[in-house]
DNA sequence: CTGAAAGCGCTTACAG
DNA sequence: CTGAAAGCGCTTACAG
């Protein structure tokens, strides 16, 4: 230990008072953090020592000031408060933070006026790269963020016609063994709880839908297709809709196009004295830990969200550094289907018959 | 518009650019923009065009560097995953951002290297303040985060001895108010299902459940207390040693000292064939989302996190901008009791006699 | 009211 | 292998 040390200093140490210590220039001190093996061995050992005894730590803005970056990077989320993206941003905070990375967490929470603000910020370069979970290229009235030559990463929800990098799962591809599961067990009037039209998410969901349809030779009834938007009340709306059916018409078996919305389906038709799954199966999407603990547990597609963050931030770390994307623009990670108590082969054997008189 | 606008240009305007283009000098550059008063109104309108016509934002690690502040606050929150601390930290982004903060998000996760390295990093000066969501005050091997001169705050778990500003609801009272709403409703037998004996929530509410059976009268039975650690599975244990009960010993109600818990063991009891509230009332505490979606809703204690969050952060800037805090050291908003459907007087009315014949 | 100049703490060619 | 020096983009006394 030195004189005085750095714990209980007064002000900060900086990079002049550690090479005074160590009788060297601040440019070898400099040297030593950042290539300790271009300096000699001797010269090292005075320097860390001397560090040490200073307490010594680079003053980042200094830093970033002299080479131009800011060692940020900028997550876009709609909404932080969505357990969702809260696990999504563990991977991506792991993975960015083991780099060296801090985090600017845009809680973009429909506020177009937020929105701006931070596009602003950025096309200020405020930050080395963006992560987009907003299902949209971030917005302002007057800049674009593709023109702020800062790279640029989507994960979660696919953002058509771009060519940046995007990490996502393949929702159609997994709609589609949700329903397939059904299918399995017998099932052939199965409903489609969807969520809102325009949602990318909700058009490549209702498409798995179909083509698992199609190949069971199941025809597609639009009536049986239910609105939603994907919040717990319109789930609920849904399931008084099912309930006003005629019983004999109504579907043994649902897809709904995520957790919340299967979660206040079951609890309405349950209410009601419906029993899921003897009475309806029930398949969500996303993998809610909810879904783990609702009466019953909803079998589910299991989104992979710590790893769908650190997958998006290695790549935007790659495109930072290099400048180039890795291989694929398009990444789609495997999720995988949770089989749970809500999902069962129907009580009264296949309806097929009865649906395809009934459909189209 | 000028000849050549931001939008498309390749590098970014620096406060020379706007000097020139306005044709005054960078200090006034400066000046018009962080005092406008000071300067004759035709020269900021000029300054301002320039501004403007050159899509000019100030280079904040310059800024920084200059006026030795970071502008970024370090939010030490022990799990991002849990949806409570989401909410909290929507609270504190809004307050922070408006004030023009930024927001480090030290997601501390169990991991004591972590820690450490957030530490270290606040002790180089990469924050100008800190926000405890964490229970303790953050530590690391060699550096003690109350000696590295920068103001602290913390919310939501209080951190007895310290005395720096502390945001929290009133655990005790609050605590007391749900189970005086069960002794209220005639019930006389209230089992606590407690947290981890040593978090400091977990004693504040087992002494308002100790309170409020004093104020009824009712001696308080050991027995009926039993140990939980906030996991919806400690829920489940519980509820499966509540049916091991004789049920002429069993008690009418529950106070849980959290959501998770209440809905573990209300499912447990339920799969058993107990009925919730008709068989046993059960109080929760935090309100969680999902305590508004199971079956049954979930009467329990509703925390203001948004507000706590905001609250805290409007602390912290009060604290780094004047050096003084506010005039109360421990600030304690008010939580409500939300009333659902799994609380209800007592089927057998009022077993009094018997509870106090057999406890004590 | 405005400008010239110093300086915040670093990194990095450029010499030697 | 090491040092002297320039410069990153700002803000702010200090003069005038």
């Amino acid at each position: 230990m030195a004189k005085r040390t750095g714990v209980t200093r007064q002000k900060a140490a900086k990079i002049a008072d550690v090479a005074r210590l160590a009788g060297v220039s601040v440019a070898t001190v400099s040297r030593t953090l950042a290539r300790p093996e271009v300096v000699i061995e001797e010269t090292r050992t005075r320097v860390l020592a001397a560090v040490r005894d200073t307490g010594y730590m680079p003053n980042i803005s200094a830093r970033n000031l002299r080479v131009r970056k800011t060692m940020v990077v900028l997550v876009a989320v709609p909404d932080i408060a969505n357990p969702f993206f809260a696990e999504v941003l563990q991977g991506i905070d792991d993975t960015l933070s083991a780099a060296g990375y801090g985090l600017i967490i845009a809680n973009l929470a429909g506020s177009p006026e937020k929105e701006a603000r931070y596009v602003d910020l950025i096309c200020a370069g405020q930050a080395d790269g963006v992560l987009l979970l907003c299902g949209h290229v971030m917005r302002s009235p007057d800049r674009d963020l593709r023109d702020a030559r800062v790279p640029l990463v989507a994960a979660c929800e696919y953002i058509p016609y771009e060519n940046f990098p995007q990490v996502t799962i393949d929702n159609v591809e997994t709609a589609r063994e949700a329903v397939r599961h059904l299918v399995d067990l017998g099932h052939t009037s199965i409903a489609y709880l969807s969520g809102p039209n325009s949602n990318i998410l909700e058009q490549q969901r209702l498409e798995g839908y179909r083509q698992a349809l199609r190949e069971a030779g199941i025809a597609v009834d639009a009536s049986l297709i239910l609105p939603g938007d994907f919040t717990f009340r319109t789930g609920v709306e849904a399931g008084r809709a099912l309930l006003t059916l005629d019983p004999a018409a109504r579907p043994t078996a649902l897809f709904a196009a995520n957790d919340e919305m299967a979660i206040g389906l079951i609890k309405t038709v349950h209410a009601a004295g419906l029993h899921v799954p003897d009475d309806l199966s029930v398949v969500g999407f996303d993998g809610i830990a909810y879904a783990d603990y609702c009466e019953p547990t909803l079998t589910t597609i299991v989104q992979p969200r710590r790893d769908l963050g650190a997958t998006a931030a290695a790549e935007l770390i790659t495109l930072m550094t290099t400048g180039k994307a890795g291989l694929r623009k398009h990444i789609k990670l495997p999720a995988k289907l949770m089989l749970r108590d809500s999902t069962r082969p129907p009580r009264k054997g296949p309806g097929r018959s009865f649906r395809i008189a009934r459909s189209g």
